[in-house]
DNA sequence: AAAAAATACTAACAAGTGTTAGTTTTGGGA
DNA sequence: TCCCAAAACTAACACTTGTTAGTATTTTTT
C-alpha cells in the first residue's frame, strides 16, 4: 500500500469536491481524473467517506491547535485576532482545495466524524467569540454584538477559498494587511465626519 | 394545476435542499415531506432542475432590481451601501431558504440558467466593486483593495443565511445596525490609540 | 530469476436516481 | 347527480451510485 498513492487520491478528490461538491462526483469520476478504474481506488481507501474524512479532520484539529496556542498568548486581543486573520489566510493560500471542502463539504462526513468536527468547530467559534467578549471588555474594542461581529469576520474567512481560486495571482501580504484592516478598523474614512 | 401546490412543492423543496444539499435530496424525500408519492410532484412540475431555477432565478432578479435602483439615487456612498446591507438583510430574514439554496446551489442549475444567474452574479458584484470605488475616489472610504473589501462585505451577507436560521429569535434592527457599524466602522475602539 | 506484495483490472451486485405511462381517486362546477 | 379536470396513485424504465469478489498485471524484495 503505497502512502504517497492514497495522498494523491486525496488531494484529486479535494479538488473534485471542492470544484463540483461531494455528492456530485462519483468514484468514477475521481478515478477517471487519476487515470484508474473505480475499482482500484479501494486498495488505497476505504470508502468514500473515509476520503471526505482525511480531507477535513486534520485540518479542523489544526484549527484548534492555533486557537488554542493563540488564545493564552500575552499580547492584546486585536493582534490575537491579527494573528488569526494571518493564520486563515496563510492555510487559505496553501491548502484551497482541503479547505473548501471542510467549510462547504462538512456535512457529508459520516455521523461519527460529522459530530467530531462540529465539535471542533463550535469550540473555535466560541472560542474566537470569547476573544471579541475581552476585547469589549478591556476597551480594546468598541462595544458590540459580540455575536454579530464574530460571524461576520470568520465568514469572511471561512469563504475566503472563493475569490483565491478565482484570481491566480494573490499579493499574500497585501491580502493580510488588506483584510486584516478592513476586518478590524473598517472601511469609512472616519477623519473626514 | 393547483399554483398554491406548486408553491408549496418549491417552498418545501427550498427547505431541504438548503439543509441538505440539492444532490443530497431526491424527488422521493420531497414527496415523501409533502406527503404524496414522487410521481404525483410532476403533475406540477416539469423536473427537479425547474425546481431549482425556480427558487433560484426570480430572487437573483431582485437582488439585481435593488442595485440597479440604488446605484442611480442621489445618497452618499455609505448610505448606499448601507441599504445594500439592510436589503441583504431584510431578503435573508424574509427567504432564508430561498437565498440559503441561491448562493450554495446555483451550481446545480441547468447549463442556461446557470449561465442567466451567472451574469447577474457577476453583475451585482461589479456594481458594489464600483460603488466602493466611487467611494475612496469620493474619500468617503479609506483606500483600500477594493476587490478585497467588496469581497468581504458580500462573503458576509452571502453567508449570514447559515447564522440566522441558527437562532430563532432576532432582532431585526440590532442586526442591522451591528452589520452595518462592523463591515463600514470596523470593530476596533480607535479613540483608545 | 523466483516469490511476494502491491495495485491495477473486469464483472457484477444491490440500492437508489429522475422520470414516464397508464390508472385510479378526489373535489368542485354544470 | 353527473362530469371533467386536477392530482393522486402503482409500476416500471433506464441509468448511476458505492462497493465487493475474483483475477491479472506490475513492482518490489529476496
Amino acid at each position: 500500500m503505497n502512502i504517497n498513492r492514497k495522498k494523491q487520491i486525496i488531494q484529486t478528490a479535494a479538488e473534485l469536491f471542492k470544484e463540483n461538491g461531494y455528492n456530485a462526483v462519483s468514484m468514477r469520476d475521481l478515478a477517471e481524473k487519476l487515470g484508474i478504474k473505480a475499482a482500484s481506488l479501494y486498495n488505497h481507501i476505504d470508502s468514500k467517506e473515509e476520503i471526505l474524512a482525511e480531507i477535513i479532520m486534520d485540518l479542523a484539529y489544526s484549527f484548534t491547535a492555533h486557537m488554542d496556542e493563540v488564545k493564552h498568548k500575552k499580547k492584546s486581543i486585536v493582534d490575537k485576532l491579527k494573528e488569526i486573520i494571518e493564520m486563515y489566510i496563510d492555510t487559505t493560500i496553501q491548502k484551497t482545495d482541503f479547505l473548501a471542502c471542510m467549510n462547504k463539504e462538512w456535512k457529508y462526513l459520516g455521523e461519527q466524524k460529522r459530530n467530531e468536527y462540529w465539535e471542533l468547530r463550535e469550540n473555535y467559534e466560541k472560542d474566537f467569540l470569547n476573544l471579541v467578549a475581552e476585547g469589549i471588555e478591556r476597551k480594546e474594542l468598541k462595544k458590540c454584538e459580540e455575536k454579530i461581529t464574530a460571524f461576520s469576520i470568520l465568514s469572511t474567512l471561512r469563504t475566503l477559498y472563493h475569490w483565491i481560486s478565482k484570481y491566480d495571482k494573490i499579493d499574500e501580504k497585501l491580502l493580510k494587511s488588506s483584510l486584516q484592516e478592513n476586518l478590524l478598523f473598517g472601511i469609512v474614512n472616519q477623519k473626514n465626519n
